[in-house]
DNA sequence: ACCATGTTGATTCATTTAGTCGACAATATA
DNA sequence: TATATTGTCGACTAAATGAATCAACATGGT
């Protein structure tokens, strides 16, 4: 139940390229540097999301990617799908019929809960959320140096 | 984001054990046959679940596993741990020493959102419910024969 | 003693993940 | 037009993980 690098690095890079982009198109080289993650890689990742029509990239020099819709018009959701495919956690929730026990097996109603779950967490965020509590952060952390250390560091999570 | 088969093995086979439960000590023979599972791959499976004290073993003739505890007792949360490790979708949720973007990583929050949804779904959810829910679909699937077809095979999901 | 059962570790095989590389295509600009 | 700059694509590799099997062993009933 582990996302993968895609999963991570590409929200990593779609957020660096928003909080990046003004007129002119964000090259892939200043987003791998920023990001740390190899260039080549992130060719490839940057590659679904482009076919699913969030960016648009434009070859030659001053080339790069853009955002193809508003920020606020993105949906995490939308974003997963196309760097990891189904958000699923079971084959067997999206393809009922490779499945022997469709309809009488208990796990699948669990199975899809959590799905159900997952979505609703990603459908209810969207890039702009993603840039506006990114910002949010940065700002907090350059006041920490002033002063206000505030409730930077949160508790650890009781539960994994 | 896919569970492996040691998620999905591992539940059905407690599920059936559940089922199964008298007195006596239901062999891994016979929930491997029951769940189509190999024998061999099953064990392995099951030793987690022995270590976590969810489930005794007894070897020898007339042996087999046994529930430790009682399924109102038993959450699909704690199983899930034991059988997949934890349940967070990336590592610096549980780990944030980890990563070097702690604390200024709008992407963190995310995950630590959706470890939470998957975690409400499967603290939620007991070995009981699942026992009675199963009874419940074979009992309506048993039911089928004679008539009534209901609403077993309900409409796809839209989301995936 | 003997059979039935669980335990453990080694081993194998296939798949996926992560990442690199090189040849190519397109675009801006000197 | 030439050149530097950028993205595109496919081939390739190495490592990790997943799925499964097997054999040797431990242990408890009969």
């Amino acid at each position: 139940m582990k996302l993968s690098t895609r999963g991570r690095y590409g929200t990593r890079a779609l957020l660096d390229l928003a909080l990046h982009s003004d007129e002119s198109p964000v090259p892939l080289k200043d987003i791998a540097r920023r990001q740390q993650i190899s260039l080549p890689y992130l060719e490839h990742l940057v590659t679904p999301l482009v076919v699913g029509e969030i960016i648009r990239s434009t070859r030659g020099a001053h080339g790069g990617i853009s955002l193809l819709k508003s920020p606020e018009k993105i949906r995490l959701s939308e974003v997963i799908r196309l760097l990891e495919g189904s958000i699923a956690p079971v084959e067997c929730v999206i393809h009922p019929d490779i499945c022997p026990r469709v309809g009488s097996c208990a796990m699948c109603d669990i199975w899809d809960e959590i799905r159900k779950a997952i979505c609703g967490v990603l459908e209810g965020t969207t890039l702009q959320e993603l840039v506006e509590r990114q910002r949010q952060k940065e700002a907090s952390r350059n006041g920490e140096t002033l002063g206000s250390e505030g409730a930077v560091r949160a508790e650890q999570p009781k539960d994994t």
